[in-house]
DNA sequence: GACTTTGTTGACTAATCTAGTCAACAAAGG
DNA sequence: CCTTTGTTGACTAGATTAGTCAACAAAGTC
């Protein structure tokens, strides 16, 4: 039950993209550098994302990256399945033919809701919500105060 | 987020064996068949079951494998520990030290709630469940008449 | 328009993991 | 003693992972 580099990286990648919305496109280089990924690595990564829809890229001088939706708007169950294909712990839970024993095994019912327990987290998780925790963790004082 | 044959087949051995609680030892030679499992690879499955306390087995003529435990005290959880290590999503979920920078880091907070959110699914879930589940849905006429 | 910056793509690879196979061995029963 | 059955360790083909590298494409800059 690992999740890859692709679907941590990627993650990560994005996190940094929302922190930085709104400020113009952002260097692959410097996205690699502070969030310590490959640079080559993470070229990869970003492939799919603009694919998906997800991010937006600028070639040339002052280019980069950015998001192409508001952080409110991308689900980290979206970005982990461009980046590691389909959730589901076993193939047989996406596509019943996978297995001769689908429909009378409990097993399989059980990766199902193991599935949808899992879906339920990555679904409700928008990068808005990481930006916020980002934001209070970095600020533990100040928030204190208002409490 | 898969779930390797370990796991899979594991948990279907198991079932076989929950199936058969109380009627002496199951032949490996026999689960594998029913389970449509490679016999010599699910020998070395057993192994860390044997291990892990949750199999018993003997050896020689009519021999075999059983339970070492009732199949309601036998949860998924740690039949998927057994056999694929530990669930969590990454590795600095478990240990922060795997990543210099888990302390601040909001994506590893997520990946520790699905964990949780996973962890929920396989704890809940014993061997007798399965076993229940098992038997509904072999006798679909007979429930109906009681509803 | 030449040059530089930056992203894009595809080829390649070392290391690791997966899903086995095979053979020698150990114990128990008949 | 022989047969049955589980146990263990060595080995392996193929896939996956986590990259690296180089050539290329587009967009600014001077």
């Amino acid at each position: 039950m690992k999740l890859s580099t692709r679907g941590q990286y990627g993650t990560r990648a994005l996190l940094e993209l929302a922190l930085h919305q709104g400020q113009g496109p952002v260097l692959l280089r410097d996205i690699a550098q502070r969030q310590q990924i490959s640079l080559h690595y993470l070229e990869h990564l970003i492939s799919p994302l603009i694919a998906g829809g997800i991010v937006r890229s600028t070639r040339g001088a002052r280019g980069g990256v950015s998001l192409a939706r508001a952080p409110e708007e991308i689900r980290l169950s979206e970005v982990v399945r461009l980046l590691e294909g389909s959730i589901a712990p076993v193939k047989c839970v996406d596509n019943p033919e996978a297995c001769n024993r689908s429909e009378l095994c409990v097993t399989r019912d059980i990766w199902g809701e193991l599935k949808q327990a899992i879906d339920g987290v990555l679904e409700s998780t928008t990068l808005k919500d990481l930006v916020e925790r980002q934001r209070r963790k970095e600020q533990p004082k100040e928030a204190m105060y208002y409490i």
